[in-house]
DNA sequence: TATTGTTATACTCTATAACTATA
DNA sequence: TATAGTTATAGAGTATAACAATA
């Protein structure tokens, strides 16, 4: 499929479909590292570390992108009562809103890049490898996450 | 595929995706903007507006990056004779072997995170997905450099 | 005048180290 | 002591606006 093109690295689709997916983000006014703070923050209210953990990013991360996420109101903070030490984080209304306003920037640019491939059958398969991605990265960080529990 | 997910944004496999080529990147100490950058020129050399068209980004972004990649030797500048306000910029041979070796960490991680999807076809088909993508990635550039040029 | 590339400046994301509060 | 989260600080990528050199 690529025997005509003189390099095709493995990541180089990855690294330029980041770029346009920043620049579809870009047009509601919402960062890649907000994008997905927000994803997964729909997913369920989180304390940072958990956060920071499944995102893969550092605690201090985490307190950056949350805090412009609270200014915008878009997330909440609320200590645990069990646990003083623990912060809850809660996405909002205002951060429903705004998430939804980012995906469907990033799905209007996403399939109208895909659609350039022409071939419906095409066009349905790179979308739904997308899925099968996903499935990939959420089986890899259980995965890691083990190999941390068990050192 | 995704029914008994709670929410499954188009986006949010490439986002995290990226984090992990990111990561695999930093192993060698080269970012992801330097990887575009490094890619590109493999390809060949080039100017600077001409890279940033194709990278999606600022001209400004393209002297910064570049200048990382040029103080650690990575790339060369040299002025054209023909129009002297133009420079073209190269890989040089620690370029290519500084790529190659992101190529190799890039690619490392990937394969682990496919290979989590267990059946071998369907890591096959995710892998070749990639390359799918780069393809539609290709076509909308040439579309969108088509437009900007008949306006 | 228009184009190529850079400089000036500012903002965000990222990290590590050090700190506070709580357990 | 250990853990949760923040603050302090620094480095990189990004952008827009203004500038220099060349066409």
């Amino acid at each position: 499929m690529a025997s005509e093109e003189p390099y095709e690295p493995i990541g180089w689709a990855v690294a330029r479909l980041a770029r346009q997916v920043e620049l579809a983000l870009a047009t509601v006014d919402v960062s890649s590292a907000q994008y997905r703070m927000l994803v997964q923050l729909a997913r369920g209210a989180e304390a940072s570390t958990s956060l920071a953990e499944k995102l893969a990013v550092s605690g201090p991360s985490v307190t950056a992108v949350v805090e412009g996420l609270v200014q915008r109101g878009a997330v909440e903070r609320s200590r645990s009562v069990e646990d003083r030490r623990q912060i809850s984080l809660a996405l909002t209304e205002t951060g429903c809103a705004l998430l939804a306003s980012a995906e469907d920037a990033v799905r209007g640019r996403l399939q109208s890049i895909a659609d350039e491939l022409g071939s419906e059958p095409l066009v349905t398969m790179a979308v739904a490898s997308l899925g099968v991605w996903g499935e990939a990265l959420d089986r890899a960080r259980i995965r890691r996450q083990a190999l941390l529990r068990s050192n």
